[in-house]
DNA sequence: ACAATTTAATACGATATCGCACTAAAGTCA
DNA sequence: TGACTTTAGTGCGATATCGTATTAAATTGT
């Protein structure tokens, strides 16, 4: 395979970059002051997933180094968004849940960021929209499979 | 428009947020060590696009803050593999351009990288990646129009 | 059972990113 | 032309990210 046809593969990956870079800016704009997608993510993740998961597991499904999750959660509990508890089958582990403040903190994220994803949606279709979705993550998969 | 059709928009972004971490991390591995993509980036704008740009020009392309991308230039100045000269035109800018270790540094990382972008193409095949590339980059344009 | 290996979390250091503020030059406009 | 506003670049400080190394606990293999 030649350069030209990577170079398809290339465009691909800087699309998607910027656009997230975009989108990251423009949603960090919407959150408190200090707070950032990454700490948002990790709250909405123990919301929509489940909360009691230890940080490594985390790490594993948000693909960051656990240095960097464990940076993040220490955020989260400084400001009593989130409370870890010990790992019952695990005494070098913990597990992670979310407080009271934290569930109310992604409410309000939501309430705030939702005006701009409706931006988004009401220029893009949801059906197109849903017809990309399922082959990024077959992307994501690979690239995930891949590492390893 | 409620939650759930919003939701869609944030596993869009959310898929497009971990593939950009995955494949940061897979090329970034793939550069000398101490060099991070947004250095590879710059190396090919400057020869895909043109050299002899400003900073202000490469950080708009780049969506970036202008001083991330004086903190990125100033790591390629003092790697010689880029140089800046005056701006004939505005005393208070400056142009950019690519050296020749520059260009040397860019063909070894495309070569380096290559391999990846190769088993990615295996995996899926141009035609229903050039179908959405378009597509991504209509996204990003409305994103970008969106924030200004 | 116990030595060797692996694993979970973190401390630490290096660098990246970014917002704010500042300086100098350019542009505006009366 | 001179005052005001805008713009290009950077210095600085705060925080994020990530790689390496460390500690303690769990696991493995014999």
């Amino acid at each position: 395979m030649d350069r030209q046809d990577l170079g398809l593969y290339f465009v691909f990956f800087n699309e998607i970059g910027i656009i997230e870079q975009l989108i990251r800016a423009l949603l960090e704009a919407k959150l408190p002051k200090g707070f950032l997608i990454s700490h948002f993510s990790v709250l909405n993740h123990l919301i929509r997933v489940k909360d009691g998961q230890t940080p490594l597991v985390l790490a594993r499904a948000f693909q960051v180094p656990k240095t960097t999750m464990t940076h993040t959660l220490s955020v989260l509990e400084r400001h009593a968004l989130i409370e870890t508890r010990p790992n019952p089958k695990d005494k070098r582990s913990k597990c992670v849940f979310i407080t009271a403040a934290g569930e109310a903190f992604r409410e309000q994220a939501i309430i705030d960021i939702a005006p701009d994803l409706q931006a988004v949606a009401n220029r893009f279709p949801a059906d197109k929209m849903s017809k990309m979705v399922p082959y990024l993550a077959d992307i994501r998969q690979f690239l995930d499979d891949y590492r390893n």
